[in-house]
DNA sequence: TAGCACGTGTGGTCAGACCACAGGAGGGAG
DNA sequence: CTCCCTCCTGTGGTCTGACCACACGTGCTA
């Protein structure tokens, strides 16, 4: 053996389509322990360095977590993290420059403020506490930029989570960490830093009061343009992210009012 | 050697690192050769089966391309075609239960309908030839379902692509590829697939002729009719796909006509 | 009975060896 | 002089075997 006989498909392919087919059938389940290496590719006739790249493909995706040692938490284990491998593509693709940070800002406008939306409109409101204690701690006087980015982030994380779209909170999650780096960069850009926080922190609350009063256009308006301000003030006028502004992007309801008057 | 220092991260991780920063410096960028796996593992002290597992990550999440041989076209090569991750990363997402499906149809309703309503507000009217190739394609009265609902997605695919956000085309993409499964095994669920495909080819042109006209209101609750309405169709009542039902989520314009008369 | 030492299995890593393949360099035939 | 064929080289792809660090369980010991 040591090689590959031409014909068959690569044989790191073979493990991770195996275990793709064992999770559709329900063979595998969130929380279950895949076979130890040595097994998973005896079983599958492939090397174990075979199956270790499957495995790594699967543990950077965000599907399984790895550990060493023995015991019940050892092993392989089954867990489905989007957020993760989520992050990890669009912080390579936007580094490879696959995805302009243009395109991904106009992305979040879309998102949240569509989940924004969505949440005023709810039928039983939705749970916003976590987004409330986020808000609490952006009070701090003494946070550091780096630490309110961080908290403002978790933030808009928090109102995609209370929409409870898995798919969104995980792209959301991506979309940050794909514009986290521009995102540290750009603080330096901003004039007043303690001015814009303070701002920053009403729009936040503004947000989520028209949430609470079920205004669901007025959310979707403040939410995008909440976003698209603090990107034009973080990327001055020439920034080489993109041919086209994010903030050209129209949103669904920001200069259109639709009021519920 | 052969084993871990305990203290060091994961060897393939520091491969992953020093390619991303590599890519941040513009040291590397789209199209040009990595390194040799031999010569990478030995640049950065570390197992040639580590690098590859690296690789390996880089391959699936459609960061780099590799091909055997010699020559220009061997080696790996930095290729940024996110579309590939996104779908893999869906995909077995999908099969680990950590997408509902339904969380997957409601952000394609958000993404599709905002990308059709921002194609009819496009300034330089968008080129919807690729479309409308395809919505001439899927005329042809012998289609098997499965070929319409392959020029199907591409259509949707093309909309997204005219609309320039490679982010936003990526992500369907890769929506897509998530629940294709669910979508092949559905047609079996359609009472009269010819009467269906009759009327998807004709919403499908009636979303054409909304961002032709400009008319981004009814583009966007054409495109969330159009999508929604399918998805009633092929997973009935009951499908245990979520808590809610994908039709659950209030559009930005479906219900609201805002109509521009 | 309480505590500790050892065995065992797991992932993590490395080194070395082949294979298949694609291309270029070189020599030989025309 | 030109063209074609052959061999060589380098690349990814894979397998095998080995060792390390670690966490757990078992069972012996005090």
């Amino acid at each position: 053996m040591g090689a590959a006989t031409s014909d068959a498909p690569r044989a790191w392919r073979t493990v991770l389509e195996h275990i793709e087919q064992q999770l559709l059938d329900g063979a595998l389940r969130p929380g279950d322990r895949l076979p130890g290496e040595r097994a998973l590719s005896a079983e599958l006739g492939v090397g174990r360095s075979s199956a270790r790249e499957a495995l790594r493909v699967l543990e950077v995706l965000g599907l399984i977590r790895t550990a060493a040692g023995s015991g019940p938490n050892s092993g392989a284990i089954i867990i489905a993290t989007p957020g993760g491998g989520m992050s990890a593509l669009m912080r390579l693709q936007v580094a490879a420059s696959g995805f302009p940070v243009a395109d991904i800002v106009r992305t979040r406008l879309i998102l949240e403020s569509s989940v924004a939306g969505d949440l005023a409109d709810a039928a039983p409101a939705a749970d916003l506490s976590a987004a409330d204690l986020l808000l609490d701690a952006m009070d701090s006087p003494d946070l550091a930029p780096t630490e309110f980015l961080a908290l403002d982030a978790a933030f808009h994380l928090a109102l995609a989570e209370a929409s409870g779209n898995q798919v969104i909170t995980a792209t959301m999650a991506g979309l940050r960490s794909g514009i986290e780096g521009y995102a540290l960069e750009g603080v330096s850009a901003i004039a007043d830093w303690s001015a814009t926080s303070t701002r920053l922190r009403t729009e936040h609350r503004g947000i989520v009061e028209a949430i609470r009063a079920a205004d669901a256009a007025t959310a979707r308006s403040r939410t995008h343009d909440h976003i698209s301000g603090y990107y034009a003030e973080t990327f001055p006028p020439s920034s080489p992210s993109g041919p086209s502004a994010p903030t050209a992007t129209p949103s669904p309801a920001s200069t259109t009012p639709e009021s519920p008057a």
